[in-house]
Parts: C-alpha cells; sequence; structure tokens
DNA sequence: GCCGTTTTCGGCCCGACTGTTTTCAGTCG
C-alpha cells in the first residue's frame, strides 16, 4: 500500500476514534477531510513533506501535519498510537452498520463490554443488549438487521450493474401514474466506479399525493423487502441486496431536492457555506433568504411557507449562488465551486464526442467476434476508427499472437478494411509490457502496425521505483502509442501497480504517449483522480472499451464516466480528434 | 481540528425519520 494510503486510513480510523470517544464532531470531520485529501493527492506525500509544501494545502492543520510529518520520518505516529490505545480496534468497524452509530457503540462497549463484531453478533443471540439506555426491541432488532445487511451486501456494488438497476427503477418510477419529473440522483449520478445505493427523486403532479407513488414503487417485480414507506419517502432492498430509495417532492421543489440528493455530501456542505455567506440558507426544499425563512412556519415533510430564491432547477440554484451550473461529475468538493465563481469550469467530454475505440479484440486472440463483425458493430456506433488490438506472444492465456500471427492477422484487418465502407481499421496489438519495461515485439514487429497499445498484465506487485521505470520505459519506446490500463488495478481485489505517477504523467507528455483510462468493468483504469492529474500535467488520454466482444463496445460510456470525473474536455482525448489529427498523432512519434 | 477582509475565539450545514421518549437523542444522507 502506498504512503498516502496509509496515511489516509490513518487518518480515517482516527476520526472514527475521536466518533467513539466522544470528542466534537468537528474534531472528526476535520481528520475525515484530512484522510480524503491524502487519498486524492496524487503526489507522493512524502514529497510534499520533503518541500514543505503541507502547509499550503487547505484543510491540513498544524495537528494534521504533525501527525504526517512524524509518519512519514519514523513509520508511525506517537500522537494516533496514544489515541488508539484508547479504544479497542475492533469497535471502528461497527460503524459500518446501518442504523449503529458512534453514540451506541460507546454505550455497548462501556457498559456490555463490546469490543467486535463477534462479540456484538453474540450479545445480540443471547439476548444481552437488553435494559440498556435508549436501546429498546426495536433498535435492537434494527441492529441485528443492519448486521445481516451490511453480511449480505458486502458494501459497496460497480458502476455497471447499479447502472443497470438503477435505469429499471427510473423507468418504473416515470411509469407511475401522477409522477411528473423523475432522475437518478446520489453517486449513481456522480458516475463514481462504486456505488452504496440507488437515489432517484421524483415530482407529483398537483392532484396526485405522495403517498400512491412510493406505494407502487414498492410494488414493482424484484423487490425483496420493503424497508419503509411513507408519504415522501420510501425504500426497498431488491432480490440482489441493492437498496433503492424513492423520494416524492412537489414539482417548485425538485430542483433543490436532486441537488440535494446528488450530493456529495462535501458538495452540498460547501454550497450550504457559501449560502450562509450571502445571507441564505440552502435544504432540499430550496434556497431561502435566512431572514424569511426565519419567520416562516414549517411542517416535517411539507416545504416551508416562505418563497425560495431559487428551487425548480439545479441551474436556478447555482445562479442564485453566483456560480455557473456544476455537472454532477464534478460534485466532489474537488476545486469545482471555485472555478464555477471564476467561470473557469471545463467543458466536459460526452458519450456523443467519441468517434474511435482504439482498443478491441477479435478470435484471433481472446475475443469472441470476427474483425468484420467487430467493424460492423463499431460502424453502428457511428464511429470513424476502431483498432483490432489483439494479445502479443506472452499472453499465452489469452491466446496471444505470435510475430507470425500478428502479421498475418494486420494483413487480414487491412482486407477487411478495404472491404468495409466508412470506418476505418487500424491494425494494432495490445502488447505486454514486461517485467522490465521491454516489449514483447521487438521493433521491427511493431513499425508494422498503425496502432500500438502497451499493457502491463504480470508482475503487478512491483514495487514503486521498478513499477514506475517499467511504465516509463515503455512509455519511451516510440513505437507505443498508448499506454492500456497503465496501473492494472481491479476494483474490490486488485491495487495495482503502486506509480510515481508525477514521473509517469510528466514523461507521457513530454513524449506524447497517450494514456488509457480503460472503459471496462472492473478496470476503471486509470481512474477519476489520477486522469485529472494526467491532464494537469499537460498529457492526452485515450479511453477504451478493451472489448473482447461486440457487446463489449457497448460499455464506452463507462470510459466517459471517468474522463467527466476526471475534469476531461473532448480535446484531451485522442478518441475524439478528427481523423487528420489521429493520424498526425499516431504517426508522429515514429518522425 | 481548522479557519479568519467583522474573528486568534467561537463558530463550523440541514432536515427527516426512528425510537424512546413525554421533549429529545441518535442516525442518516
Amino acid at each position: 500500500m502506498s504512503l498516502n494510503s496509509e496515511l489516509s486510513d490513518l487518518f480515517k480510523t482516527f476520526a472514527a476514534i475521536m466518533e467513539i470517544r466522544g470528542e466534537s464532531v468537528f474534531k472528526s470531520i476535520a481528520f475525515s477531510k484530512v484522510s480524503r485529501i491524502l487519498k486524492d493527492m496524487t503526489i507522493d506525500v512524502r514529497k510534499a513533506v520533503e518541500g514543505g509544501t503541507l502547509d499550503q494545502i487547505e484543510g491540513i492543520g498544524a495537528s494534521s501535519r504533525k501527525i504526517i510529518e512524524d509518519f512519514v520520518k519514523t513509520g508511525k505516529s506517537k500522537d494516533f498510537e496514544e489515541v488508539s490505545a484508547t479504544v479497542p480496534a475492533g469497535l471502528i468497524p461497527l460503524l459500518e452498520v446501518p442504523g449503529l452509530g458512534p453514540k451506541t457503540i460507546s454505550v455497548l462497549w462501556k457498559q456490555r463490554q463490546i469490543t467486535s463484531m463477534e462479540e456484538l453478533k453474540a450479545a445480540l443471540a443471547a439476548g444481552k443488549l437488553e435494559g440498556l439506555p435508549k436501546l429498546g426491541e426495536k433498535k435492537i432488532k434494527s441492529i441485528a438487521d443492519g448486521i445481516a445487511l451490511l453480511e449480505k451486501s458486502g458494501g459497496r456494488i460497480g458502476l455497471p450493474a447499479a447502472l443497470l438497476v438503477g435505469q429499471l427503477m427510473l423507468n418504473h418510477v416515470r411509469s407511475i401514474p401522477g409522477v411528473k419529473r423523475a432522475e437518478l440522483a446520489g453517486s449513481l449520478r456522480r458516475g463514481k466506479e462504486t456505488i452504496g445505493d440507488i437515489d432517484i427523486i421524483c415530482s407529483n403532479k398537483p392532484s396526485t399525493n405522495g403517498a400512491d407513488i412510493t406505494k407502487a414503487f414498492t410494488e414493482v417485480a424484484g423487490v425483496e423487502k420493503i424497508l419503509g414507506q411513507g408519504d415522501t419517502k420510501a425504500s426497498i432492498l431488491t432480490a440482489d441486496g441493492i437498496q433503492v430509495d424513492l423520494r416524492v417532492v412537489p414539482d417548485v421543489n425538485f430542483g433543490a431536492a436532486l441537488l440535494y440528493f446528488t450530493g456529495s455530501k462535501e458538495h452540498n456542505v460547501r454550497l450550504r457555506g457559501l449560502s450562509q455567506d450571502k445571507q441564505m440558507t440552502l435544504n432540499e426544499w430550496g434556497l431561502y433568504k435566512i431572514a424569511e425563512y426565519e419567520k416562516a412556519s414549517k411542517k416535517t415533510g411539507e416545504a416551508p411557507a416562505a418563497k425560495p430564491v431559487a428551487s425548480k432547477t439545479e441551474d436556478d440554484i447555482y445562479e442564485a449562488l453566483g456560480l455557473r451550473c456544476i455537472e454532477p461529475e464534478l460534485r466532489e468538493d474537488r476545486g469545482e465551486i471555485d472555478a464555477a465563481r471564476a467561470n473557469k469550469l471545463p467543458k466536459l467530454i460526452t458519450l456523443a464526442d467519441i468517434k474511435a475505440d482504439l482498443h478491441t479484440h477479435t478470435t484471433a486472440s481472446d475475443g469472441q467476434n470476427s474483425i468484420e463483425e467487430m467493424a460492423e458493430a463499431a460502424k453502428a456506433k457511428g464511429y470513424a476508427f476502431l483498432a483490432i488490438t489483439d494479445h502479443s506472444k506472452s499472453q499465452v492465456i489469452a491466446n496471444g499472437l505470435s510475430a507470425e500471427r500478428l502479421l498475418k492477422h494486420v494483413e487480414a484487418i487491412h482486407k477487411a478494411g478495404e472491404k468495409i465502407k466508412g470506418i476505418k481499421l487500424l491494425a494494432g496489438c495490445e502488447v505486454d509490457i514486461l517485467v522490465d519495461g521491454r516489449m514483447d515485439f521487438e521493433d521491427a514487429v511493431l513499425k508494422e502496425l498503425d496502432i500500438v497499445v502497451a499493457s502491463p498484465h504480470v508482475s503487478l506487485k512491483q514495487d514503486s521505483a521498478k513499477a514506475t521505470d517499467r511504465i516509463l520505459r515503455a512509455i519511451d519506446n516510440k513505437y507505443v502509442h498508448i499506454i492500456g490500463h497503465p496501473t492494472g488495478r481491479l476494483i474490490g481485489s486488485r491495487e495495482g501497480l503502486p506509480l510515481e505517477f508525477d514521473r509517469v504523467f510528466k514523461a507521457a507528455a513530454a513524449n506524447g504517449t497517450a494514456l488509457e483510462i480503460n472503459a471496462g468493468y472492473p478496470r476503471l483504469d486509470l481512474n477519476d483522480v489520477n486522469a485529472r492529474a494526467a491532464i494537469q500535467a499537460g498529457c492526452v488520454l485515450s479511453i477504451n472499451t478493451d472489448a473482447h466482444s461486440i457487446d463489449g463496445l457497448d460499455w464506452m460510456h463507462l470510459g466517459v464516466a471517468v474522463a467527466r470525473r476526471g475534469w476531461a474536455e473532448a480535446g484531451n482525448v485522442i478518441n475524439c480528434f478528427s481523423a487528420d489529427a489521429l493520424t498526425k498523432f499516431l504517426l508522429r512519434k515514429r518522425k
């Protein structure tokens, strides 16, 4: 694990300990923020310490700086060790249980000596939680249910699965009589790579009441359990263990509700702070002048009786706050609010900007469709280019091509290209980057190819220096156009190469080698944060599906979502280049 | 714990819901 990740985890744990100890919530919020800053940081924190730039980062104060400096110097933090000795480590995972928070955990610990999940389960089974303050029969059952839910769903689900379920449920909501507008919200709308639960916001026509809509929502096929259903809100659990929440609001409040439930939480907090500065208050019903809002009567589940400054659309609210409208993918409190104020938001890339897929496979290696079938499918998407890039010889398990087979394949691709009009086929190869950074083919073979994607597939546990040197050598190769899935990570199962990204980005920018955002799930590699840092360093990106079948070409939108979260514009991505510009890009390095 | 063009002290975002309570604490998003 990288130093940044270790320190990020340390601060996350520190924040959790403070919650359980019952310290001021603002302290734990502050450390949670530091944890997030470290996780998002693309330079090695050691360099920030050595360069003395830690002070300049907003959110890192004297206490955090001391902990970071100690940890970088000695591999541990005395402050952290002292505090963590006061709370059993086994209590921290209990914060993940839905319905169980720090206050209750503290009571369980101090009054029933529970210090771990196992002990909590044993105590529940033995009925030992009775008689505690604020813990009635229902609360005890909800803790047991929460543990069961956590163990069943195993936490977060992947973006593609969430999109499928989300779209189905959204269509269902839109078909309910009385629904006027409905949209996906939450982290799904922001395009995050993993999703906790699915949020849907809808507005109702004046003639319909919310309870009819929430009831119809819970009656769709595939609902395993109804978690709750009221006039304005319902929650269900699908058979796959995915939670879907619906909120119903009057149409005039739709924009405020959508903004609120799209989040992120951190983005919302910043917006509300900004509202305060302007003598306004922002909530899920709308943006109000504080003076009027305080006088207005309020009833739970109903909009406050004051005229909002803005509430109908998200654009209205941003505008009233003096901001350009911020796209959902940017709402992470990563500088988007300042950019919106300065009118410096990027014009984000869209799926429609994509004119090429530059990394795909056929039956020649481990794909399922022929050259012609892949070409026709890509043409049907309106692409101008398709690169066929089957595996190189080291990928024995994927039926990788020998030099001889590859050269024959190149001929076959060119021949197919002559037959199929309306799309240009590029004959290429996904060449393995060997453990020391050499290519899996000699230059004499590579120079016969229209396009070379060089990817790491094996030895993905190298140390940082070796891994970085390996990728740098590939970037330097004059025949390599794109570094495919640069880290080799797999979401949820493999960390990938611990690259020194600043060196990688500098070299790629200097050489004109594109870095891939692999759109295949669970790769999505580069990730959002690294894609953004790469652009800032002057790199060009390439978004490709790595499709192994014609269906695989459909996942381009996942890569575009990552790119959007990485603040990418069409001009940063070679797949959006004009035919001329792409051709020039492919030839330039070889001069 | 962090921050500062009113501030180096005193704020720090907001409402819904649930359960355990007779007015509020805890949790969630």
